[in-house]
DNA sequence: CTTTAACTATACCGATTGGTATACTGATAT
DNA sequence: ATATCAGTATACCAATCGGTATAGTTAAAG
């Protein structure tokens, strides 16, 4: 692996630990074999260190949503792929996940929730997009697509939550697909089934 | 105000604003209108103060959960006030909700989440507490107690999230009745209604 | 009048922060 | 052979980090 993979992958790593602002530039390069100026070569700054991170995870992510929220006349099929494809990826790479997780939730006016704003927002889409190419199906929304998205999404991530909550195995984030038809059937049908 | 709840304010809507990591003791006391020794007098250490920050902010919570989770026979009513309290709570004081979930999510090994992470867990119980107060009307449960849970609390924390997307507003975390309803009618009966 | 205790300020600590000026490497192109 | 280039290291910067030793200040209690 070369200096520029390996920074990255340090970065990434002690970044979901200990959080954006809670670790400094050295550590990332000691760790990483390399001195400062090597990194400031490569990203410019600890800024550019993140987006260069960000910028690089996200396109697998965003990929394989683009494939799995294309609607097929089905919302539940559709619903069902989606939820695949984002638990998947969250396995891939549960740091990854848990990091974005970490810069969206920090201070507003943070670095870190600048930073990856405006990726987070991109990725969301994808969610309101397949409610949106469902319309027939639900008939009038109401412009509920939003809502739906939202607490389609909430249900997601807090299903991964509640995994990584008090173990630090971060294996523990899969998810089957007999887990996925459950969730599916309540989101669709409420918890009276 | 004293000094003491002058510092308290002033640290939470700093944490608020950039995280725990991102605000050093200096400017707090600056903004506080005291020095440090005077911080480190009442709260011993950067620590410290956001345990008591939490203990204080977090004993009015928790009191109007434990009101509002008492079970009566009728598992929509009890979700209703449940969320009403949650809702309640969080706009009164949006910015403390803010920290929590970025204490939350910030890494694991960090120390703003071993703080917050005690607090939490006992908050999360309340909402546990409904659902097994309310096996008799849901039937058998097969320990899906947890899963409901989590679902709930899931859409409800994302109800507020995209509230506060893209904007700076932090009065626009209010939810009326009507909301509630809705989102309630939603997770028990799923979006087909 | 003095002691005591709560509280606050000046001035400092070593360590670390993000970032850089400068010089050097080894390989490639001319 | 020499000039160029990407890439790397030594050594440094001012500023800030969390934290503290010490010396007041103030008001109530004896």
């Amino acid at each position: 692996m070369d200096n520029r993979e390996m920074i990255l992958k340090t970065a990434k790593s002690l970044f979901y630990a200990r959080g954006y602002d809670g670790v400094g530039v050295q550590e990332i390069a000691e760790k990483s074999g390399v001195t400062k100026p090597t990194l400031y070569y490569y990203f410019g700054s600890k800024k550019g260190l993140l987006e260069q991170l960000l910028t690089r995870d996200f396109q697998l992510l965003e990929a394989e949503m683009e494939q799995a929220t294309v609607y097929q006349g089905d919302l539940r099929g559709t619903l069902y792929r989606t939820a695949r494809a984002f638990f998947d990826s969250v396995s891939r790479d549960p740091e990854f996940y848990l990091l974005l997780m970490a810069l969206f939730f920090s201070g507003r006016k943070s670095e870190g929730f600048r930073t990856v704003y405006p990726f987070l927002e991109r990725y969301y889409q994808f969610f309101v997009k397949v409610f949106e190419s469902a319309a027939g199906e639900l008939g009038n929304m109401r412009g509920r697509q939003n809502q739906f998205a939202v607490s389609f999404t909430g249900c997601l991530q807090f299903y991964l939550l509640v995994r990584s909550r008090d173990t630090e195995d971060l294996s523990s984030m899969q998810v089957s697909n007999e887990e996925i038809e459950e969730l599916l059937q309540q989101f669709l049908y409420g918890i009276y089934t």
